[in-house]
DNA sequence: TTGTATGCGTTATCAA
DNA sequence: TTGATAACGCATACAA
């Protein structure tokens, strides 16, 4: 093997074999019309000179980078990472690569990654944004010119747009009227912040559960504000100071379960006896957990793998309509949940 | 502001502004000698044209991506995802983006993705291989001209690289001492792959323990294969049907602890009682388990940190020699672990 | 089927 | 301080 110049390009492959450069690059991108003798001669010229791509050129001249932009807000979440995780694989078996970005549930970091993305003329954009709602953020998100497809989000007046979340309100209606069921009124919500619609819908289903039995919707017992283990630790010890406490307590997000079983712990509060507790997203921690807990289950890997099939059938068809799909929750029955005697 | 044209380039700015293409250039990268005047006629047509740099084109010129390739094998490893958090923030504010590739475990696809990012140009590699002996996979590493970065991996005959990784085995040694000190003797020890260097330091600071207690090396009790949960699970099976089975289990690998415990919960065999366990990385699980587990930490996230760190550091000053640095461990001492009475 | 020539959008060199 | 111009490496329209 040949071994001068390092990073050949095309220029030097084609002199090598004695071709044009056109022929080189037909050849490498197997154009239709070659004959077997050019293909030879040219990979063979590859071989000798230990040729690689560039990617960067190709990418400049085709208008295209075979990049995704994926912006979440927080990797270190078992659920983003799943998220990205199913769509990187899925992604990457399509030829695409993926770029990650992280907002650090910093809404105005949302924008500036969206532009960067765009600067660097990303394909394509799956996102599950810090806030939905944020004027500039939905700018930025308008000037791109590349199918976006939305990850447990919802972005109004971006019809173009693909969307791949779980029922979050069926979810957790189920769930609620499991603890109805067993007799539990008196049942707090803890949830994320307003600015993304999974909360809200959490919030539309718990509501909708008593609605159905028609028992007494515990508006003081619901808090929404962030999905941080410290939120849920602050909000279950508040909630336990009440003079009328609940004796159930759904926690809507997987890290906010952390902060919660803390302050139950700390407060020798026991789970399954004293006070009944559900969770979302079925991590090893409920299922391990003495009681293990019961939990609304969904496929997060899926719904990466989802995303990035929308996404792929957008760039396939640009033309065609976006696709908003649901995927199902299912709740997992554990022993953390139990009747409560009248 | 006008809107005729989208996605202007440099070429119309320079009309509009009644200058040459290199003067706008020259003021959207502040070069030192632009007028004021210059500046503000530029900066103008750059707002009324919504001017957005392409920066494919400017990497293919520079011969620079601001881009760093990020290697894992399992993104929704927790411990991967918090290298990949760390990392990506300290690059992002550095102003690198990500190029995130998931090699799933397979050493086959460790070697494609190495050739991909290179092709695609990344100004560095951040890596976590699948395995860090594969001739193949080395090959490729060597051909990649920009600085490589293992994180918590080591590659012999790749002196160029920096490391950054976390002393598991004096980790292991105070974990393994930790249980000799209650006592135990019959020890089992669970850990991922030889193929990459974290088990084999865990062993060897196993190892070490006895030796320092001139207690027996337990052979027998020894299980190095794989970090996943199933294998966890099946070698806890195998190790409570021995004749003599352990007093204690070492987890070495947060994913296989989930197996462990599933394993032991099956066998109806107690933990903190029947059975000490210690497990790598302080999870919530370790911490809300019931015995909360006793747990060999490190901060992972600082370690992607670090990682990021280092790597800036090589694209300053690549003349610099590379750096090899390693983050402590300790020891979190929990109720799982508890006196053996002889 | 192959070759020639042009341009993708930048940055950098050189003169002016 | 500014302008003209030549690359960067590749893909493609067009001619042969």
């Amino acid at each position: 093997m040949y071994s001068g110049d390092l990073n050949p390009t095309m220029k030097e492959v084609a002199s090598r074999a004695g071709v044009a450069l056109s022929s080189v690059s037909r050849v490498l991108n197997s154009h239709p019309d070659v004959s077997d003798r050019m293909r030879q001669r040219v990979l063979n010229a590859v071989e000798d000179l230990g040729y690689e791509p560039n990617l960067v050129a190709s990418s400049l001249r085709r208008g295209s980078t075979n990049t995704i932009g994926f912006l979440v807000s927080d990797i270190s979440n078992p659920v983003f990472a799943d998220f990205t995780g199913g769509a990187g694989d899925r992604l990457q078996s399509a030829g695409y690569s993926m770029v990650l970005t992280n907002a650090g549930s910093n809404p105005e970091r949302d924008e500036a990654m969206i532009r960067l993305l765009r600067w660097r003329r990303v394909d394509g954009l799956i996102t599950s944004l810090a806030d939905e709602h944020r004027p500039d953020t939905i700018a930025e998100l308008k000037r791109l010119e590349v199918p976006i497809v939305f990850l447990d989000r919802f972005v109004d007046n971006l019809p173009a747009a693909s969307v791949i979340s779980a029922d979050h309100a069926e979810g957790m209606r189920s769930a609620t009227e499991h603890l109805l069921d067993l007799s539990h009124r008196r049942i707090a919500l803890i949830s994320g912040s307003r600015k993304i619609r999974p909360p809200n819908e959490r919030l539309a289903g718990f509501k909708k559960a008593f609605r159905r039995f028609k028992a007494p919707y515990p508006r003081d017992l619901v808090r929404l504000g962030s999905f941080s283990p410290d939120f849920g630790e602050r909000t279950t010890d508040e909630l336990l100071a009440l003079d009328d406490p609940p004796t159930a307590i759904i926690s809507g997000g997987n890290l906010l379960l952390t902060g919660v079983l803390r302050s139950l712990r700390a407060a020798r509060c026991r789970v399954g006896r004293d006070i009944a507790v559900i969770s979302c997203d079925d991590m090893a921690l409920a299922e391990l957990h003495t009681p293990p807990i019961t939990v609304i289950a969904r496929d997060t890997v899926r719904m990466g793998k989802l995303a990035a099939e929308l996404m792929l059938e957008r760039l396939a068809s640009p033309d065609a309509p976006p696709r908003v799909e649901r995927v199902p929750t299912n709740l997992v029955v554990r022993k953390s949940t139990f009747p409560l005697d009248a």
